[in-house]
DNA sequence: CCTACCGATCGGTAGG
DNA sequence: CCTACCGATCGGTAGG
């Protein structure tokens, strides 16, 4: 505990701490994150920087909770009040390359870092991570039925993959940009998106689904 | 040294390391071999470990030997007589499908797995990570190259783009068998493949390149 | 390729 | 939120 500050210095003190695991979790791995490293950072002592979480896992788990709510904030607050399906989807996809791009994570985004790292692991934080893939994944999907049902995406399509093609360029985009300091990989991740849902209702005969706009 | 055996045993016992410390590195990253993990596991001590390498470092750029040679007879080796282009551009994917789908690796490609690893790192195992991951984009452009001039791709087609997106399939890929146990994944990874090499050149007006088959 | 060590660092606890 | 510890493990070396 901390019998000389008040609970509002303590909570300042558990963001810094927090800041500063994030930042590592991004370059070293969420497993990386080592209670000597943020204690050198931070001026704090390593028991100080233990104590508000209990345990580093606790600590890893903050983290991804943290990156979970970074992403959100990037990618999906911006667009959540567009009408569900593919405008949606689109603005989504594009605020996901913008994210991407503008490196807000030093290290890379820490969503994609985690699945790989804790693919074959098992555990509390692996889970969380998973969870947190699987939940983006989900809401992907979810909106390109809706643009499927409302005839904005071919009937053939499949939600599920379109959801796995959109990881895939969001994957190879984070490793452009981070690995390979690729200037021109946002435009390429664009591209490949764009590709990807300009699949319309092709016009055969008598395909006029429904949701026909003279309705009333 | 090895006073009491001989060359060809301390070969072998080089390679009980490597196999092991390969195994260890696709599911806890190649960062996360330990001199200790490995000598549990063969029994022998952590010093015998460290002694044919080195240092923990040469150990691990060692791995990254293995896990390239590993990749290159899985993936690249089957194909490489094919006649370059697109034959052998689809079935290098094709190859690379498999050997992902096969779970070569137990905790996933060792390619994809350090490529995230070390995006933001420095030194000598980042170093040959990245040039790894760089060699395989660059056979894989250089053949979607010999393609286009071929007559076998549009020619508005990108090599690079097509590289980038190769890749993002074979990490979505990856991710999807590894993470969600997606035994579809394959099929989705062929599909996605398929249809960004499936763009041939559009018969235009005077679209007559070179090449023309009734020649001799 | 072993035992026996080295200093450094790990996560975590006790007590203030 | 600090100091001062705990046992365990890290990479690496010496010497046989």
């Amino acid at each position: 505990m901390s019998p000389r500050h008040t609970a509002a210095e303590a909570a300042r003190t558990r963001q810094t701490i927090l800041d500063c695991a994030v930042e590592l979790a991004s370059v070293h791995g969420v497993g990386g994150v080592s209670a000597g490293d943020i204690a050198a950072r931070t001026g704090l002592s390593r028991a100080g920087v233990i104590g508000p979480f209990g345990t580093m896992d606790e600590l890893r788990l903050a983290v991804l909770a943290v990156a979970a709510s970074v992403f959100a904030e990037q990618v999906w607050q911006p667009v959540s009040g567009l009408p569900a399906g593919l405008p949606r989807l689109s603005a989504a996809v594009e605020a996901w390359v913008s994210y991407l791009g503008r490196r807000v994570f030093p290290g890379g985004c820490l969503m994609t870092t985690a699945s790989i790292e804790f693919d074959a692991l098992e555990g509390p934080v692996s889970d969380q991570a998973r969870a947190m893939i699987d939940g983006w994944r989900t809401v992907l999907a979810a909106d390109t039925e809706v643009a499927i049902r409302a005839g904005e995406l071919d009937p053939s399509t499949d939600p599920d993959q379109v959801a796995f093609e959109l990881y895939g360029i969001a994957m190879a985009l984070n490793q452009a940009v981070v690995l390979l300091h690729d200037a021109a990989a946002p435009a390429r991740a664009r591209a490949a998106a764009a590709r990807l849902l300009s699949n319309p209702p092709k016009p055969g005969p008598a395909s006029e689904t429904r949701g026909d706009p003279t309705d009333d």
